[in-house]
DNA sequence: GTCGCTGCAAAGTCTTTGCAGAGAG
DNA sequence: CTCTCTGCAAAGACTTTGCAGCGAC
């Protein structure tokens, strides 16, 4: 698993803010949210509600849980910047921590799978256009979309 | 309207490439294809099939149109690379035109202003980026985030 | 004439919402 | 106890598909 080499915070602290976050808004903290965010945080990948609500019910087959559930967990951890959201090809979001190191995003979109990267040029220059503009950056996002490697080789 | 400064090619040259490529492909040419491929060429927006589907009804009164011919026809002319598609936060697809020249946008958080900008560098090392990882880019999208030259001035 | 195209409406997806009971604080 | 959450199912929003007639070639 390489899930770990993005790992910002430890899992404990994550938890923490949470709990903090929803005590400050009268929120309650139930066995569903922690499951969704323990599955955000274990996995490396992007994941859709889908996909989320099929690891949650897996991990912890006991607990009966609706994808309602996940749909409103992640809707709130979005609005708190806790996870952060790609719209991809075909129809539909990808998810993931907020909480990992700053990266962009290559995005097929013939088969939606998600390519991450960092570029220190880029970085740098984003730097300097808004500067050149008298413009404050706070943050940025980039997307590229195309074809992946895999796929384009399959459409020949 | 701005959308004109924005052509990389004349309407009749396009016409006839999709011309072209609808005889190649023993596929026909019709009144609604026609209508949409102009509505997009007009429009500097991105427009979603529903923006596009009023536009033409708005445009062409008198022949009916249904949204399913917007789908069918914007499939199409994705397929063919004529129009790329961007998804964007809520849900659903932007179409535009492929035809038009790139830029990215500076967006200011305090007063919502959008400042178009486009960098040499910055979409070279994209590519740049995409062929090392054998990804075939169609497209891309950058927002930076911030507090606009204005904004930061009034705020002092 | 043929065969692809179109509008319409019905059927699919994916996501959100209403509700009554469960459970956190 | 109170008031938020949850699962379920129903409702919505957005797309796609089946079909019979229409129209490009």
């Amino acid at each position: 698993m390489n899930s770990s080499d993005k790992k910002l915070i430890p899992y404990s602290k994550l938890l923490d803010d949470f709990k903090l976050l929803l005590r400050r808004n009268g929120l309650k903290f139930t066995v569903q949210r922690e499951m969704i965010l323990d599955v955000l945080y274990n996995s490396s990948e992007h994941l859709t509600p889908e996909e989320l609500y099929e690891l949650v019910k897996e991990q912890n087959p006991n607990l009966k849980t609706g994808i309602a559930t996940v749909y409103r967990t992640l809707s709130l951890l979005e609005g708190e910047r806790i996870v952060s959201s790609l719209s991809f090809g075909a129809q539909g979001k990808k998810y993931e921590l907020g909480a990992k190191e700053h990266h962009d995003h290559m995005i097929c979109t013939s088969c939606a799978s998600i390519i991450e990267f960092v570029d220190e040029i880029i970085e740098r220059r984003q730097q300097e256009i808004a500067k050149q503009f008298g413009f404050d950056m706070r943050d940025h996002s980039m997307q590229i979309y195309g074809i992946c490697k895999n796929c384009k080789e399959k459409e020949k």
